[in-house]
DNA sequence: ATTACAATTTAGAATTATTCTAATTAGGCC
DNA sequence: GGCCTAATTAGAATAATTCTAAATTGTAAT
């Protein structure tokens, strides 16, 4: 844990509003202003591949970051844009619903949703 | 359905291994040698809005293209890079499992997968 | 047929998120 | 302090995709 990866972590503890690295560079800067876009794209590396945080892919769109550490899956609400957090039901297992030839092992699963929320009144 | 819509769309119909766009380029260009990549994406993205082919992102590689219709979700086999389309069970909605708030309405559903797959003797 | 029009294709340039490179810096340990 | 490794930095490079503007095609009307 350098200097550099602390202050992006906290950064994404902060504001969990799934940022893409762009946006996590320009966070970081207003309280370390020496930091480099590379530097950013490191440290979201390291705290994913340590398992802190998740790199969210909707799409072929810019790679957004999320610190949920609990499995759940990511619904963009195509009005607003914004992603939101979805866990699943009490043991729930995904793969169960699917014909999978015997003997897979899952090691990666990425869920991705679009689609409206209703509005919030 | 132009001339090129329709050799694009047939070389996938051909050979449904998930190949990405220039993958299709490629073996277009072998029976319609003036072909540009600039159409070949171009047909695929109209293909894709025409619900004809799916367009399939793991993680930010290239894309890739399917034409299986039938709804289902792709597993990566990891020691040979291989997708593989993998159906739902009877009458299995993934959406079941989920918290999704009250009157979400779902638009878009993309799974990806990846994981071994035992080896075929 | 010929013209007119819109949509598509084409070649190449542009874009953009991300990765790479090489040099510098920082931190831990003797 | 000096040494060593890993991390950071700035900037260049990469690569998939999109954009642009000109050329082509197909179709419908005259």
């Amino acid at each position: 844990m350098t200097k550099q990866r602390r202050v992006v972590y906290s950064i994404l503890l902060e504001n969990r509003d799934h940022p893409t690295a762009n946006d996590v560079f320009r966070r970081v800067q207003r309280e370390m202003s020496t930091i480099s876009l590379a530097t950013v794209y490191n440290c979201l590396d390291a705290l994913s591949k340590h398992g802190l945080i998740n790199q969210v892919n909707f799409d072929r769109e810019p790679s957004r970051f999320c610190v949920n550490p609990a499995p759940h899956v990511h619904f963009r609400d195509t009005r607003t844009g914004v992603i939101h957090d979805i866990a699943f039901k009490e043991g729930c297992q995904i793969t169960d619903l699917l014909d999978l030839p015997d003997g897979a092992e899952v090691s990666e699963l990425e869920l991705t949703i679009s689609g409206d929320l209703p509005a919030n009144p």
